[in-house]
DNA sequence: GTATATTATCATAGCCATATGATATTTACA
DNA sequence: TGTAAATATCATATGGCTATGATAATATAC
């Protein structure tokens, strides 16, 4: 559903809900903690701290925070610097021009579900998933 | 959402369904039709008969046809060779172990909106789609 | 049987997401 | 002032999706 690197985002931004806002945590400390390439991390948090969601400190003790309480913050606003808006707004078979007055053969069908795709991202806020524990993910 | 070549995989089979499901079309015909790339279509619709979709004639006067009446055939069944399991399934984040009983911290909200997606597909038959026109794609 | 039309297959290339490694830049602190 | 820690940036590599072109295999029709 999301790209590998939306993913690391959404991981990321998780994980600093979890600590103090104020708090900075570096790269290294993320990476490892999540399992995510460093380097790698490094592109994708900077990309985040353009679009605003992060805020990013440089020198010596600098690192990244969320630049807003989760309460406020959107899983939309996470993924969309990387994957776009998601859900909706996409045309099941690829039209650029799909709409309620020009629809493809799919439009009305696939409409209510892409709507509640893109509805969870936007009304999803980062808060919202604090319940359980962000637990260094497994992979095959 | 889908992949570019399930995309065509899904607009070739909505094409079909508007033909005698006993008539066959070459590959030239739909590519040129729906303006899909002729190769590339070929491999794809190759791929489709062994997943059983389609039924594919070589020699000449041959071509592909549904295997089963529109109405039978599910978008799924059409996407499954390209994208695998389409919405559900999926963990938001990448986890590969994701359940009711080890959930990641968005399983519980994601849960529901990923069921609509791959009910969508599972249940969406190729004939529900065929009320409007299969134009032919306009592109950026 | 030979030519033709068609699917099947092979070989290659471009692009982008993902990833790795190295270097530059900034800041804190001794 | 200098060293260390951290982000920022650059260069490169890999793999898969997309695409193109050429050749092989198959079947029809004359």
């Amino acid at each position: 559903m999301l790209s590998q690197t939306a993913e690391y985002a959404l991981r990321t931004v998780l994980y600093l809900a979890t600590t103090d806002q104020a708090e900075l945590s570096s790269v290294s400390d993320i990476a490892e903690r999540l399992g995510i390439p460093r380097n790698y991390l490094s592109k994708t948090l900077h990309h985040l701290a353009q679009a605003g969601v992060l805020t990013s400190t440089r020198g010596k003790h600098g690192g990244f925070r969320l630049t807003k309480p989760a309460s406020r913050l959107s899983l939309a606003e996470v993924v969309a610097p990387f994957d776009g808006p998601t859900g909706a707004r996409i045309c099941l078979l690829g039209r650029v021009a799909c709409s309620d007055s020009d629809p493809c053969p799919a439009h009305g069908r696939w409409k209510s579900v892409s709507n509640e795709v893109s509805t969870f991202f936007r009304d999803t806020k980062v808060s919202d998933l604090l319940e359980s524990p962000v637990a260094r993910v497994k992979r095959a």
